[in-house]
DNA sequence: CTGTTAGCGCCTTCAA
DNA sequence: TTGAAGGCGCTAACAG
């Protein structure tokens, strides 16, 4: 019996249907079709079809407040990030998105400055205004041990995204360490022996991954590692092109350099274009992310590819599974690609 | 009148002050409080200071979801976008978050398929089911007439960033047209007289108003428009390389090439570099936005810097300005910068 | 399998 | 300048 008639709702826009309305069509309680809805059990298949045309009759959309309210929850995500890389950041942000749209779920975004003092106390703020339901952290955040203990203090649900070790949380990992070595055979296999490798910066949990995948590929081809081929980078490009000067600089220069990220091989090609060195006749070079820029360069920048949307499409996914008790969730694996493009090439002849 | 004490509502974590102790602490009503936190006038000032010291006692938050079902409002902002480039988006993001966290309002973000049929439909199922009070448009969706039609339709606010014209909306603009002209003039002075342009894709405002630039900048020069120097293009990487093709297989091939936008612009470098083409020395490239891309490339891209952050920034405090009826909203007109790097010279000698 | 009842925490209306 | 009552649209807990 709706008290209010619908008329009175009405302010030039649209009206809008309320549970109630869909209960009353449908000839069924305001439970069961909250019931529908929720996928709970206990709704019989004749009657679940008839809520749904109903619903569909009237444009029924829950009122996310509302359901927030009454079910304590706030049925919204946060995802944390300290912008890697922007296109990164997006494509995550994509898969994100996708599985909170199956399942109802809001999305808020939270820049955080991981190497600021209070960086902490910043998402408790967050969670203390907007109560999400769950956060999903990003590296070098899914590494950032300070605010993974403050979090599971707070009794706050996460998932995260290429964590330094599969910690039995939950979220998606990627094998870095064997994707790295995988790569580095490759270049092996063209006839290096001299690579170069620009890391990344010190907080972030890749960085190691990929330095030990360096150094297996090496020792894999039974060539010993010089550690004056390993210079400090910081995932930057500019942090590309000063690594790039000190190890085109040595009196035995490298014939190829892994960068430990796109935007590292990206200032790699540069300093080498600025050289007039020729890529890849005269240096090979190689990424890891297969950011779109590393389609946009040219040479076309060989690199190991994340499916980061994929990433970000299940790390929500299992972040949601645990927040709604739908099953257990898990930190789930997921395969790297190698993308062989013209950045890397048989070695010079010495 | 506390029916439901605290402790039952604690669940491992700390405990949530409501309005009603806020209330009680201070000595006063409900609704008090509530004109205190949402300044109201009808307060006096010394009722205010209890309050403010009650509430911060307690480290009350106001609770969103119950805002937003009685006030029939959301707090929420959601900002609609099909993906021109990762890198400009997350710039209008930051900006964004910046104007929505200074006054406490949530953001939501909404990718959308221009070209797809149920477009307009699935905003308003955001809109049904978010309920934002606003709504921020990036393009090519501010310029967008059945979106734009049906958000008029349905009432709902919204704010244009970089819409094709100035419609008395509210949001931020900039003069494209000069931008390009100026950049055209710039080139021209380095001697160049064959300049091609590989144009936006005809859905984007931008495209308009920067091949009316160039053309502005041919004329004031002196110099006769030709027709066949004017290719199609669709502000991809891709239609840059097509673009490049056409323009460099002409029997009179042009010295400098003015792609409408950065990633297009980088399809036109790897076009040259393919052909051996030495840039600038040989061709003048130059882009539009100053993406990140257009630093790390080689040569680095001269370019019109759109200051996107700003953008992002000035169209959200618009918007929540209009939402909260603090005075009137604009749209505002933001500064151009030309940013000359190492793509453009001068022309080469006959 | 389905329905009823009683709020969730806040704002709105109207009275004081 | 302040307060009391009622309801926003939905879900939880319990009953059938």
């Amino acid at each position: 019996m709706a008290c209010h008639p619908l008329q009175s709702r009405a302010r030039g826009d649209a009206v809008r249907a309320r549970i109630e309305d869909v209960a009353a069509a449908a000839g069924v309680s305001m439970k069961t079709v909250s019931r529908v809805f929720n996928r709970e059990p206990n709704v019989r298949e004749e009657t679940r079809l008839r809520v749904e045309e109903a619903a569909r009759q009237l444009k029924y959309r829950p009122n996310t407040s509302a359901r927030s309210l009454a079910g304590r929850r706030s049925y919204l995500v946060s995802l944390l990030y300290d912008n890697p890389s922007p296109s990164y950041i997006m494509e995550v942000i994509e898969g994100v998105l996708t599985a909170c749209e199956q399942s109802h779920y809001g999305l808020t975004l939270r820049p955080v400055d991981f190497g600021q003092r209070g960086h902490v106390e910043s998402v408790e703020t967050l969670v203390a205004q907007y109560r999400p339901d769950g956060l999903i952290l990003t590296p070098p955040l899914s590494d950032d041990a300070a605010l993974v203990k403050r979090l599971r203090e707070l009794n706050v649900r996460y998932a995260t995204i290429s964590a330094k070790r599969d910690n039995g949380g939950i979220g998606t990992i990627l094998d870095e360490r064997a994707a790295a070595a995988d790569m580095m055979a490759h270049v092996i296999a063209l006839g290096h022996r001299r690579i170069g490798h620009i890391t990344g910066h010190r907080s972030h949990g890749g960085r190691a991954w990929r330095l030990a995948g360096y150094l297996d590929g090496l020792r894999q081809a039974g060539i010993e590692p010089d550690p004056d081929l390993v210079v400090e980078g910081e995932f930057s490009f500019e942090s590309g092109i000063a690594g790039a000067r000190q190890l085109l600089d040595m009196d035995d220069p490298p014939t190829a350099i892994f960068a430990a990220n796109d935007d590292t091989a990206c200032g790699v090609l540069y300093e080498a274009a600025a050289r007039g060195l020729a890529v890849p006749a005269q240096l090979s070079v190689f990424g890891f992310d297969d950011t779109p820029i590393s389609r946009q360069v040219w040479p076309s920048l060989t690199t190991v590819r994340q499916p980061s949307r994929e990433m970000g499409r299940i790390a929500a996914q299992q972040l949601i599974t645990a927040i709604d008790g739908h099953g257990p969730a898990h930190m789930v694996r997921v395969p790297y690609q190698l993308q062989l493009r013209h950045s890397t090439g048989p070695a010079p002849a010495r």
